[in-house]
DNA sequence: CAGATTTGACCACG
DNA sequence: CGTGGTCAAATCTG
């Protein structure tokens, strides 16, 4: 799988195996009963009062009073234990370490790279997750260090497709020093590479009837498969609008998806010129159990789609969904609004 | 074997 | 010169 390599450090070798094979099913088990409950809440939901196309998320009212809360309730807690799955399980991977061998030629390498760009601007995008942020993307590890001042030491992720294609996203992943369990993530550059895999959203349309209004979340790559991920309703007669982001904001559970909407776009060059703090944007995920909330900042129109720049290419306003269970958060009823303070970028997580 | 991670070294900035 | 970002050989894993 073009493992988006999720995690933190720690991982071993290969991309894949993140926790262990018993784990890896409850979590699955989980995920399964919390998109059946999320189905079922959607199913009351609009029983009760059709909802209006355009009108965000859940404005319309619950048919019945306190069946929503119940199964908020029972979302909350297949969250939390999902949550809680996914910090323990990503804990302890011990792996053996290979022996290095250390005569590295012993001899000075060849001629040295040329060009070793320091960063010396800040990133268009920060945030603070509880999980692992698997946003969809493929990303390759290609370095560790310990910061100075920080006792958590900070991974280098790069596109995957870098090589083949010359994108220049990176993302760097720091524990956050004040909790363990929230990860810093910085994202530089923008995705230029168009990986098929990442296409985000995939509606079967052969898919009989009752599904029709499925919607399932690719990865990556499919080796993970995405049968067992939850997938999330929406209304028939709000079916999806690539060109918008009205579908957000049925979208459920997932923690921040964020990063990938600004991915998609696909600029050209790497954007990193007018970022200064205040135009960088944040999001904060809270954590499983809790009252969580997305706290949505402001960022460069020219990174949210419609926002100017090329529009030309890739699905400009979709959003690439993180699939594995590792990225699995907790959204509680908020709302962000982010980029241009238009019209329709207003989205909202809804429980 | 291909592709991903690990990790020490290199090198640009400040 | 210290710090942080990147490189690339070694290693791991499916």
């Amino acid at each position: 799988m073009a493992s988006s390599a999720s995690g933190v450090d720690g991982g071993g070798g290969r991309s894949s195996p993140p926790p262990a094979a018993a784990p890896r099913a409850v979590v699955d088990s989980l995920m399964d009963l919390r998109g059946q409950a999320e189905m079922l809440r959607n199913i009351i939901v609009h029983q009760g009062s059709p909802t209006p196309p355009g009108t965000p998320a859940d404005a319309a009212a619950p048919a019945a009073p306190g069946t929503s809360e119940l199964i908020d309730g029972m979302m909350s807690s297949l969250s939390s234990a999902l949550s809680a799955l996914d910090t323990t399980t990503g804990a302890g991977q011990g792996r053996r370490r290979r022996r290095r061998a250390s005569a590295v030629a012993g001899s000075a390498r060849p001629q040295r790279r040329t060009s070793t760009r320091r960063r010396s601007h800040s990133p268009f995008l920060n945030m603070v997750t509880t999980s692992t942020l698997d946003d969809g993307k493929s990303w390759r590890k290609y370095g560790q260090k310990h910061i100075q001042d920080s006792p958590n030491p900070r991974s280098y992720y790069r596109c995957t497709h870098r090589p083949d294609q010359g994108c220049r996203a990176t993302r760097q992943v720091q524990t956050s020093d004040d909790n363990p369990s929230q990860f810093v993530i910085s994202y530089y550059g923008q995705h230029t590479c168009r990986d098929p895999s990442t296409i985000p959203l995939v509606i079967d349309a052969g898919a009989p009837p009752d599904c029709a209004n499925l919607i399932s979340f690719g990865s990556t790559t499919m080796g993970a498969s995405t049968s067992t991920h939850a997938a999330t309703i929406i209304p028939p007669q709000q079916a999806f609008d690539p060109t918008s982001m009205l579908f957000v904001s049925r979208l459920v559970g997932y923690s921040s998806s964020l990063p990938s909407q600004l991915e998609n776009r696909c600029g050209s060059e790497e954007v990193h010129s007018s970022s200064s703090p205040a135009s960088e944007l944040a999001a904060v995920v809270g954590s499983a159990g809790m009252t969580s909330s997305v706290t949505v900042g402001s960022a460069p129109a020219e990174y949210w789609p419609g926002g100017g720049g090329d529009m030309a290419c890739g699905p400009a306003g979709t959003a690439s969904f993180p699939s594995s269970p590792s990225s699995l958060g907790i959204v509680t009823g908020s709302f962000g609004s982010f980029g241009n303070a238009g019209d329709d970028d207003l989205f909202g997580f809804d429980l």
